[in-house]
DNA sequence: CTGAAAGCGCTTACAG
DNA sequence: CTGAAAGCGCTTACAG
């Protein structure tokens, strides 16, 4: 058993109260020769302050709670890479969970985390199968930020997604392309839903309409990008250019359309979301949105924790987005 | 703030020794009508044990830590995903951290960990920055395990990486491939020399000799591969197949020589490592050697907290792995 | 400057 | 079956 306070304060002749002083290392003022016997026995026993009993006196764990549907899907731990960031630079400490998209074991999840007193929790991701108890803020004990969904109670970190979309549509426009699939996420997807909203909005103000067989389910994974693409090429009116909503599903797509015999992007345009590290290593170089997950990690904890106190009202944060342009698109032909 | 126990109680009329005893659900012998005027009074007090003032009678946290160099590595939030899989089966909770493989960070995290008295920390990763503190295992108050990295000291679950090197190396032979580079990982990583040693090993039964120009570092990034894999072919005599220690790797090797106007496998064959989801939808479909990282987690996981008890002497697991052939091998030529 | 004491929110022998 | 009390390992007014 590691050496308690009580420990120390025996070992070097002194009460517990003065330990805990010279122990939390405060500016609180303590005799120089007692503050060296005090840290003699400290070093000597190899004290370290149980932060749990810490936690209980001072009413703060310090502990961030992380909730996500799957955190081995690489832009969960990326985000919450970023809250961890922030969250270790102030003495805070993550903890983190998936919830596998099922209601149940998300219900568990907040208990737990609850129960642990965690200062603040961020939840990631836009599905709907996190249910906060319905209860007002102050009985929750603990700062809330949602981070890729909506809502008014609590504060919220969101990605422009409809901004982002609309840029792709008006770009693959640019180009000459009039039909254009969509491979779309998970259902339920705020992102994927947005992500259409705003690429929609760019084929109307453009004067060309969207039919609904050129959007297919993909479900965020390579395997679900490449049936989509079966199916949207299958389609009546094949579409010349494709939209994924995310990097992963593009590379399905690409696979698709080469088991298919299509070029692309000479018989079909990609464009894919995420930019993911190994977006610029495919070959075509594939065209995608950039957004920084770790980016909207920082700025939650920084809503959370900067405030002193609780903020007078939710906020609500949108971060930017950034195409870039490769080949799997044709706007580089050459 | 959330109900305490003494709210409870008081709004119940009973002791908060008899609100603990229904709280925490046991087969403690309580009054039937007792029983339902304190569920009564929980319920509409929403209450809601302190987990934190728990642990602390309890003297387990139900806490375990996770340190790993970087949480934006897919390969160890997977991992972790296998840890936390098992923990919350157990009613435990994983704190994960990222170290960015600098010691100063890995210290303070450690001393963080161990702070908040986790029950169990798994290291994962084969760098050296972290160092736990040279006491002895109880002193240290918590059972330790090693993911990827040799010790004595405690526990450890491994991967069979020189076996699977042995593996490649055999196929690539079997291929006729005589000369055969090689992309490494992060300088230091025990994973990455290992699974050079197996391969090595397959040559050298087979008779030919290894040339160190034949060995090029790639970091574990695509970009790191990409260069690599340049490099590996302007060597005097270049190769006709390359073995990356990773499939991101693989994937810049596979840009590289697609840059080169090499083709693969017909000019080039490449093997990779991990077996990562996209690894079947990359065109050529990458040949590679499928290690299960969840698992290597909740091996992990049931070695620290399957126990009565500490066990009597560090354990020590290692892992298989499948070796997955697929297009950019040259086996399934046709 | 130092310490005795109360308290954080629980659990658990011990009595009754 | 129920409760008063001690204790988990700390912190922090309050006295001196």
């Amino acid at each position: 058993m590691p050496a308690t306070i009580r420990d120390v304060a025996a070992e070097a002749g002194v009460s517990v109260a003065t330990v805990s002083r010279v122990a939390s290392g405060g500016d609180y003022p303590i005799g120089a020769e007692t503050k060296a016997k005090v840290l003699a026995a400290i070093e000597k026993l190899n004290y370290r302050p149980n932060g749990i009993a810490k936690g209980l006196t001072q009413r703060n764990s310090r502990l961030v709670g992380v909730i996500a549907p799957d955190m081995s899907n690489p832009y969960y731990p990326e985000v919450t890479r970023g809250i961890e960031d922030v969250a270790g630079a102030k003495g805070y400490q993550v903890l983190s969970c998936s919830t596998d998209r099922d209601p149940a074991r998300a219900s568990a999840t907040i208990d737990a985390l609850l129960a642990k007193r965690v200062a603040a929790l961020a939840v990631i991701g836009g599905g709907d199968e996190v249910v906060l108890p319905d209860r007002d803020l102050d009985a929750l004990g603990t700062e809330v930020v949602m981070i890729g969904r909506a809502t008014r109670r609590f504060s919220t970190v969101r990605v422009e997604n409809v901004q982002a979309g609309h840029e792709v549509g008006r770009h693959l426009i640019a180009l000459g392309h009039r039909r254009i699939g969509y491979v779309a996420g998970h259902p339920g997807s705020t992102a994927s839903d947005e992500r259409l909203r705003g690429f929609r909005r760019a084929l109307k103000e453009a004067g060309v309409e969207h039919r609904p067989e050129h959007v297919e389910r993909g479900g965020y994974t390579e395997a679900g990008g490449y049936d989509a693409t079966r199916r949207l090429m299958h389609a009546a009116a094949p579409p010349s250019a494709i939209f994924a909503a995310s990097d992963r599903m593009a590379i399905g797509a690409l696979a698709a359309l080469r088991d298919m015999q299509l070029r692309v992007p000479d018989d079909v345009a990609l464009v894919g979301f995420d930019d993911i590290p190994m977006a610029e290593y495919l070959r075509p170089a594939l065209t995608t949105v950039s957004v920084s997950a770790h980016r909207l990690g920082t700025e939650a904890m920084r809503l959370l924790l900067d405030g002193s106190g609780r903020p007078a009202r939710p906020q609500h944060l949108r971060v930017r987005t950034r195409m870039v342009i490769r080949e799997s698109c044709g706007a580089r032909r050459n």
